[in-house]
DNA sequence: ACCTGAACACCGTTCAAGT
DNA sequence: ACCTGAACACCGTTCAAGT
């Protein structure tokens, strides 16, 4: 393939971070984290790797940040009318759903990489709790909780656990659909028990 | 460093695949996942890195399947007597400690490497509940449930945020130890949050 | 300021060869 | 059967150079 660099470079929308992050997440969607190299990223951003260098100068590790900023810095709405336990059933969900479409950077949230992305995430569950009535100890463990709760199982619904649905088949016998687990009704089957026991 | 290559190789214990993801397992939690290369491992084992493919066919995927294997796969005490509460309060806390002193393997867990490490596990706390009277549905909801806590609340724990901590310090003013948040505690607390909710 | 191109020190893995 | 050594196709990153 043949390029013509100082042609292309003026007709180009410039490099910036959030172009960069943007690109790269799809890379990670599209083809798995694995696949995420400076130089493949570089290319589909039709640029040189070592520009981005430029915009993100700690590197790949900066890139990685940013993915992780990016997915799991999503809070819930802490000025939402309503019983807390819908306002925060709501936030659940789309959390969840954030998580599995972006199911390649799930590694990097549970990993010590930026900090800040899920504690403004946990801050705003606290508010939610604290606005509801909930006194602050239980407010904090039932924040925690359920975060924890989310991304546990959004961990494990990744996996796919193929064992788990022959299991279930061979337990319910030829009941249902064919034995399939049903993600969907068992995350907020979970999320009752977590909503449920906060006193 | 000179090795005298003919000579080793008769004195040394012979390279096995136990052997292999011990010593990998030993650099994962000494100086983290990243550091952990065919070579390194091979340096560690005294022995070419290449002889690794020898008892790992299938390489590095293979290398990091048996980690998951080797920290993922801790059933329950099926047969232990007492109420299910304390059976699986009990595996909990076991579990929770093994994802901390192993942590560096948790993105592993998280990826969908080896579904048969975390399938048996989440098989044997079914079996804990339903030996302990509660319905199959709601057995293997609570299962998940239990199962996706701990590895989330293990996720968050070792992310060590900082953040939180400086939170509740503000919220608590100068009490305690100085603000920092009890690990053990609000893993117990919501434990109980958890467990509690199941019908 | 922004990007390129060559170079460096690594990777995982294959493959022929040794014992 | 078990291990070695050279080789290949990649990595992330530095650095001088171009515009």
């Amino acid at each position: 393939m043949v390029r013509q660099p100082s042609i292309n470079a003026q007709n180009r929308t410039p490099l910036s971070t959030e172009r960069i992050i943007e690109t790269a997440l799809h890379i990670v969607d599209g083809q798995g984290l694995g696949r995420l190299t400076m130089r493949r990223l570089g290319d589909a951003l039709e640029v040189e790797a070592m520009a981005i260098y430029h915009h993100l100068p700690r590197g790949k590790e900066q890139l990685l940040d940013g993915l992780v900023a990016h997915v799991a810095a999503a809070p819930a709405d802490t000025s939402a009318a309503g019983r807390w336990q819908d306002v925060l059933r709501a936030w659940a969900g789309g959390y969840r759903e954030r998580l599995l479409a972006h199911a390649g950077v799930l590694p990097l949230v549970v990993t010590r990489r930026n900090p800040a992305a899920l504690t403004a995430t946990l801050a705003s569950l606290r508010e939610v709790l604290r606005r509801g009535g909930v006194a602050e100890d239980a407010a904090a463990v039932a924040a925690h909780t359920l975060l924890g709760y989310v991304i546990g199982h959004a961990a494990l619904e990744v996996r796919g656990t193929a064992e788990d649905g022959a299991a279930a088949r061979i337990a319910s016998g030829e009941g249902g659909e064919g034995g399939a687990v049903d993600w969907d009704a068992r995350f907020r089957a979970g999320l009752g028990v977590v909503l449920g026991g906060v006193r």
